[in-house]
Parts: C-alpha cells; sequence; structure tokens
DNA sequence: AGAGTTATGTTCGAATTTTAACAAGGCAGC
DNA sequence: GCTGCCTTGTTAAAATTCGAACATAACTCT
C-alpha cells in the first residue's frame, strides 16, 4: 500500500470518527483527490469502511460499541453488564466524587443508582451526561471538547485540564479489550487520553467489564491490569494480573 | 397518521434495533407493501430514520424527555420561536462555524437545519448537544464545566478558554430579557459569561427571541443591543437599539 | 535515462435511486 | 350509494451512483 494511500484512509478515519457519514464528493474535497480514488481507498479496505448509496460509513464490528449497535449489544449482554454494574454499587459512598466512563457499561450502573443519590459525576460522554443529568442530587461535570459520534464522548485538552483540577474518590472505567498481559485497551486513542488521565487523579479505579471482553485487543491502550483496584465481571472479582 | 402507518413504522424499528441498515426493497417485503409506501413512512419521521442511498438507517433510539424538554413542549411561544429560527437559517452558509446558545429557542433552530448539513457547531448546552449531535456532517465541539439544570447547560473557565481558540463565523444568542436601553440580559451569570466570550469571538452575533421578551429584564446583562448584527423576532428584522 | 509497474484521473454506459405525477383503492360521513 | 378525502400503487422521467475501460502521471528499479 502506498504510503499516501495509507494517510488518506487515515484521514478517512479521522474524519468518520467525527462525522457518521461521508459523501464520496466531501470526501474527495476533503482529501484532495478525486470521486474513483476515494472509491477505490474505501473498497481496499472493506473493513474498515463500507458503501452505502455514495455515502461512506465507518464499519462496526459486531462486539463494537457505537451508537448504531447500542440496542443490539445492549440485548445481548445487557444482564452480564447489569451484574457487573451490581457489583460496582458498593464502592460508592454518599458525597463522593466519581468518575464514569463512556460505553454501553456505565449506563446501566447511572440507572442502578439511587434517584437522589448525592455525589459529584464526572464524565465526558454524551449519553452518559443525560442519565446523569436527571438525578436531582448528582452535580455533573462534563469534559467537553470535540464529539466523537462512536462513543458518543468528546476529546481535547480542556478536558485533560479539568481533570488536573479534580480530587477523584472512585473511576468506573471500560475496555473494549482486556488482556492479562497487555492490559485494558479501548478503540479510540482519545478515550484512552482521558481513561489515563482519570486513573491518575483516581483514589480508586475499578473496571466494569462483561466476560466478553477478555482476551480482546483494541488498538489504543490505557493502562496495566495491576493498576487496577477491582475487576468486576458478571462473575464478580477477578484477577487477570497475568 | 394511520394506525396501519404506524404499525409499519413500529415494524421498520424493530427490524432496525436488530441491523444497522435495511434497504428498501427488504423493508418493503417485510411490511407487504410497495417501496413508495416504505418511502413515505420513512419519510414521515425524520428523527427516527434517515435515508442513505435507499437504506434506512436508523437514528440512535431517543431516551425519555428530559424534564427540560418536557418543558419545551408546554412551551407557549413554539410557534414563535420556529417563526425567529425559520429567518435565522439565511445566516448560515455551508462549512462555517457556528455557536447555538441555550435556551429554548436554539432547539429550533437546529430542527429546522437540513439532516446533512456540514458544519462547525459550538454549544454549552446538554439538549443543544442532543440535537447537534444527530446531524452526520456536524462537527461538534461542546464547552464543558458545571451542569446547571435550569438551563441545561455547563458553566466553567475551561469553556471560556476553549472559545478563546476558536473563530466563530455567527453566534446565534438567546436572551430572556431585552431592553432597548438596558439591553439583553439572562437569568444567570455563567450564561452571561459564555455568551459575551462568544459574542466576542463571531464575525456575527443574531440575536433570536419571540416578543414576549421585550421590555423584560433579567440579572445578568451580557451585551446591549448595538452589538447584535441583527434581531430577530417572529416579525422579522428588529431594530431595538433605543 | 528507460522500461515496467503502480497510482490516479477521465469518460461513458448500465444500474440504481429519487422524485413527481397520476391512477386506483379504501373509508368515513351524509 | 355517493362524495370527498386520504392512502397506496404504478409509471415514467430525472438525477445519481456504480463500475469498467482506457489514458495519463508518478514512481521504482536496473
Amino acid at each position: 500500500m502506498n504510503s499516501r494511500k495509507g494517510q488518506r484512509i487515515a484521514m478517512l478515519s479521522e474524519a468518520l470518527s467525527q462525522h457518521r457519514s461521508l459523501h464520496i464528493r466531501q470526501a474527495a474535497a476533503i482529501l484532495g483527490v478525486s470521486e474513483m480514488t476515494v472509491r477505490r481507498d474505501v473498497s481496499a479496505c472493506p473493513e474498515q469502511f463500507s458503501f452505502l448509496g455514495g455515502h461512506i460509513l465507518p464499519f462496526i464490528a459486531a462486539d463494537a460499541e457505537s451508537p448504531y449497535e447500542i440496542s443490539k449489544a445492549a440485548d445481548s449482554h445487557a444482564s452480564a453488564k447489569r451484574e457487573v454494574c451490581a457489583q460496582a454499587l458498593k464502592y460508592i459512598r454518599p458525597d463522593q466524587t466519581i468518575f464514569f466512563d463512556c460505553g454501553t457499561t456505565l449506563p446501566y450502573l447511572i440507572d442502578l443508582l439511587p434517584d437522589d443519590i448525592l455525589m459529584t459525576a464526572v464524565c465526558y460522554s454524551l449519553n452518559v451526561a443525560e442519565r446523569l443529568a436527571r438525578k436531582p442530587n448528582v452535580r455533573l461535570v462534563m469534559l467537553g471538547g470535540l464529539y466523537h459520534p462512536a462513543s458518543a464522548s468528546f476529546s481535547g485538552s480542556s478536558g485533560l485540564e479539568t481533570l488536573d483540577a479534580l480530587v477523584i474518590d472512585v473511576a468506573f472505567l471500560s475496555a473494549a479489550g482486556v488482556d492479562g498481559r497487555r492490559g485494558a485497551t479501548c478503540a479510540h486513542f482519545h478515550e484512552a487520553d482521558i481513561k489515563r488521565k482519570a486513573m491518575s487523579q483516581a483514589q480508586t479505579s475499578v473496571l466494569l467489564i462483561d466476560k466478553s471482553k477478555i482476551g480482546k485487543l483494541k488498538p489504543a491502550f490505557f493502562s496495566d491490569m495491576q493498576s487496577f483496584d477491582a475487576v468486576l465481571t458478571e462473575d464478580g472479582l477477578t484477577d487477570l494480573s497475568a
């Protein structure tokens, strides 16, 4: 593969992490090449992109966490995720500052919280924020930035700087892949930045995963397994430190 | 709406919760109607589905409406606000950076935008962000911070600093009170901070109000009337500079 | 430099999607 | 039953996308 071609595909990936779809015409304009070249680029990586009537869509892996797939993923792992979150409840005490990671797992935890729970919540995902905003006694701090539809989350230096000024009692993390040797990984690098910073600011870091994540590897590494104070799965406390 | 039509739309929702997309032909076969009818059904609920080259895509399932949304539904000035926003459309050109204020007016403007509009949107309100996030070609920048339920908005220095780094083409502002002599005011001081900074970064500042706001005064002042490049009400362009 | 290979652009026709217009069918109210 | 209104189906034309074929440009290797 050409290096130019590689660059273009990377640019496409980047653009598609910010948009749910991109028309070939726009892509051609952005990349400064002809539409035909865009077609060829996209066709060259069917595992990354798909065509739909002149629009380029990011390909969603079966287990990827994307707005499109949330309902399906929720169906298959919903009960597991609820069990995991039920265990997480005992790490929370009144009036603490809690960090909520993005993904499809954490919303279950929020739903399990008492409606009038008192806490300061920190998050960087739109759908997590919406849920937290409904709790009347939650003081919500949101890390803003550039929006990424794939995870409904935000990225940017302002969010990282906001974290610098926060003392977090408990950070609840999620991961798209967990491996005993290689550690915890996620799909996007901007998520990894936030996760790392949140863990460094937290007294206690708790990883919440369903077992389908074990043994998987995703591109963005964010922590080795030893750094978590607890790793919860639907089977309870788990030790994956190889 | 027909009851048959309602059933078909429900069946479409069901089918699309398990697949990322559905071709019109398949949908027609499943529903036992013609492709044209499927087209008409889908076009009838643009907030639930979208077309992409012969395929039907689901939108993210919208969760229950937040308290703030509910109050919006009971908004007595809805039609006036829609009219104001219809006029605001002509200030927008493709590929610009647009600032959206918080409040109950701006959501109408977003609903009036074409689904595939290309822009960079800047906002600091949860319900505005939620709406903007559904537009596939909008690059969304969110100013985070501490959440204020009264206006579903965020406050904090990180948002103001993010604005420092932005060049805004058009800023659409709202106000809770507008007075020819005293200028534009709003209910909360943190909103005023953001509004002022957004206006200072914007090439063009447009104030969107319904006439019920005229003559009212609220605690937080944010701009005199001369500083707006346009003031739109349901009666059109208005000059309130006393 | 020259030949061979690969990458990119252009063009064109086939296939597909979109849209509008009109016809047919169903249903409520009189 | 008839009328008027709404829904659905059919058709045809317009616009768009797809994919192949060929031409040109760029790059690699000797």
